[in-house]
DNA sequence: GTCTATAGGGTGATAGAC
DNA sequence: GTCTATCACCCTATAGAC
């Protein structure tokens, strides 16, 4: 019983990793189940809808969990020192997260609406404890909202550009300035 | 003669076409002909390299120009009128870019050093671009060339975010607000 | 639960005629 | 330049034995 629990993360665990490397269409069922060291009849016999129902039940593993990032955040005493933190440990601490993200964003166009949906949730989530964060130093509510989404939107788009299409290779502006830049014209903000 | 440049330039286009749609492993060889209305023969005359040809092919010519769009912010007079405009510009009123934006990055892993060149390259002319515009309002030309990251991350990043990962049909922050926000931020820096 | 064997079809690529 | 014909291989998926 155990072992068939086992066998099956095994699966999953696996060919995330794989799909993370070559993408969906560029790995085989052959490959998953060699790796993991089955044959392609067991791993039909662990997932029945097959390497569609693989995909699926990658993706609701691979949906980076970012939260607890910002619950480290909390002994921030400014906003501009919120930033700054959120900032290094999102942007530079975990590259493997955003090979996550980039891949959930190269497999978006293939999923189902309920797998969509899963991503959605758990990024508003993300988003509102932001928010919630954020509004020690912004009492106004909505206006926390929309500055937890400006930061989202400037690490994540950092992360995109310097390190998934790997610009930091080729320019020489620091991740560090970027952010601090940017956190010091938040807590400006008129 | 000029059949030869035109089967040529409609294969890249179709190809690239589909391959934004489907991603590179998704398209066949075989349908790349079919939708051009030629044989396969066919495209391994035009392509000795056949698929990894053709592919490089595409990438050349999809790598969006976004330089233009900075030129029609030049009217601009403030630091946050600028980039009001320029996020306006290329946050909204060009779906098609973002599309080809989201495909350089699921293609990027399997890119040649010669290809993320090219894109590097055009990247930083861009970013280069933006940076000599703001050089009106922040006279430091370092100062000036964080700045212009920092907005690229920004409406990049809520590219992929609202628009890539669909997070617009889920939130109802609008554009608007987050490019208003951060544009007043910048202007008010210390 | 896992195996062997196989079906049935798609794939990238090439040879050679026209 | 474009075609037909074909190759050798890989693909997803299943049937049936153990």
């Amino acid at each position: 019983m155990a072992e068939r629990t086992n066998r099956r993360d095994n699966l999953v665990e696996t060919a995330g990793r794989l799909f993370l490397q070559h993408g969906y269409d560029g790995t085989s069922v052959r490959q998953i189940a060699e790796a993991v060291g089955v044959t392609e009849a067991a791993l039909y016999y662990h997932f029945k809808d097959g390497k569609r129902g693989l995909l699926e039940a990658v993706i609701g593993s691979q949906i980076p969990n970012l939260i607890h990032i910002v619950d480290e955040c909390e002994t921030a005493e400014t906003l501009q020192e919120f930033v700054v933190q959120l900032g290094e440990r999102l942007g530079a601490l975990n590259p493997a997260r955003m090979e996550k993200l980039r891949w959930m964003l190269t497999e978006f166009p293939r999923m189902t609406a309920h797998e969509r949906e899963m991503f959605h949730h758990k990024h508003l989530a993300f988003q509102q404890r932001i928010a919630s964060s954020v509004g020690r130093f912004v009492p106004d509510p909505t206006e926390a909202r929309t500055v937890a989404a400006t930061i989202t939107c400037l690490i994540f788009g950092y992360g995109f550009l310097f390190f998934s299409l790997d610009l930091q290779s080729v320019s020489d502006l620091k991740q560090a300035d970027i952010i601090r830049l940017f956190a010091q014209s938040l807590a400006a903000r008129t």
